[in-house]
DNA sequence: ATGTCTGTTTCCTA
DNA sequence: GTAGGAAACAGACA
């Protein structure tokens, strides 16, 4: 599920707990700790208050203040979702659920890591430079970047062009459903190369790409209402929200791939 | 029961 | 360089 518009979903989530203390952190499953143990995760981040929450591509960025003696560069906590997870916000008394792998305690209520399968987790960055090291991989926020950057980054490489859209070092925040939506209203086929793409082609791309995520960041997912091509994934008898034209579901770049073979022309 | 599928990322080989 | 497969993981489904 998550990607950059369930990201910045849980973005608005984290800001419940923006200028609280941490009275405890509770590792209900160590596994999801990347680099860094239980003890020193606790240590390091108890009694110390939450800033209000960033975001860029799928990662989630919490940095830390101390009341005192407040180290010039603090810790910050960084969140990736991976496939199935989130983030909560509880009273005390919500029920622990299955897949709730940490717990930040706060004295207003509870901040929960949820997640099934732990594909990705939590990281601990403790000076800025961590932070930088962490996403150096990533290219500009696909919220942030500007229309001639992105033709330059997404035509760069000769590639298929929706692996290359998913591709968060060139361009952070798109996964396979952002993908394919923006696509089909761009009226563009999954493979076509990078190479090949005309002006026109990268100014829809750019466009259809904005207007997308302004709605999905606005209600915090990708809409999945029936004129949006999300909404028909997983439907038996699967058309085209434009042209009822039966969808064509394949598999490109090793990832579920849904198109219309009428919009999207080979 | 076993195999296949799934909104992510990373690492390996061709 | 890019493409493809496998792995990490957990669950749903046929």
């Amino acid at each position: 599920m998550p990607e950059l518009p369930d990201v910045e979903g849980f973005r608005r989530v984290a800001k419940q707990a923006a200028h609280r203390q941490v009275r405890e952190v509770r590792v209900h499953d160590a596994q999801v700790l990347r680099g860094v143990g239980s003890e020193a995760f606790q240590r390091t981040l108890r009694r110390r208050y939450l800033a209000e929450p960033r975001r860029h591509g799928k990662w989630l960025l919490i940095g830390t203040a101390g009341a005192a003696n407040a180290p010039a560069s603090p810790p910050v906590v960084l969140l990736h979702f991976g496939m199935t997870g989130n983030l909560q916000w509880c009273p005390h008394d919500a029920e622990l659920h299955d897949h709730d792998r940490v717990v930040f305690d706060f004295a207003a209520g509870e901040l929960r890591y949820r997640d099934m399968r732990k594909l990705t987790g939590i990281h601990l960055a403790r000076e800025q430079d961590e932070v930088d090291d962490l996403l150096a991989g990533l290219g500009p926020d696909a919220q942030q970047i500007e229309a001639a950057e992105f033709g330059e980054r997404l035509t760069r490489t000769r590639r298929r062009l929706k692996p290359a859209l998913m591709d968060q070092s060139v361009i952070a925040g798109l996964g396979n459903i952002c993908v394919d939506e923006i696509l089909w209203r761009a009226r563009i086929h999954p493979n076509r190369s990078t190479a090949d793409l005309t002006d026109d082609d990268l100014d829809r791309l750019y466009r259809e790409m904005r207007a997308m995520l302004r709605e999905a960041v606005r209600v915090g997912r990708v809409p999945d209402g029936p004129s949006w091509l999300t909404g028909h994934r997983d439907e038996p008898d699967r058309r085209c929200p434009r042209c009822s034209t039966a969808l064509r579901r394949t598999r490109i770049g090793g990832r579920s791939t849904l198109w219309c073979p009428t919009c999207q022309p080979d």
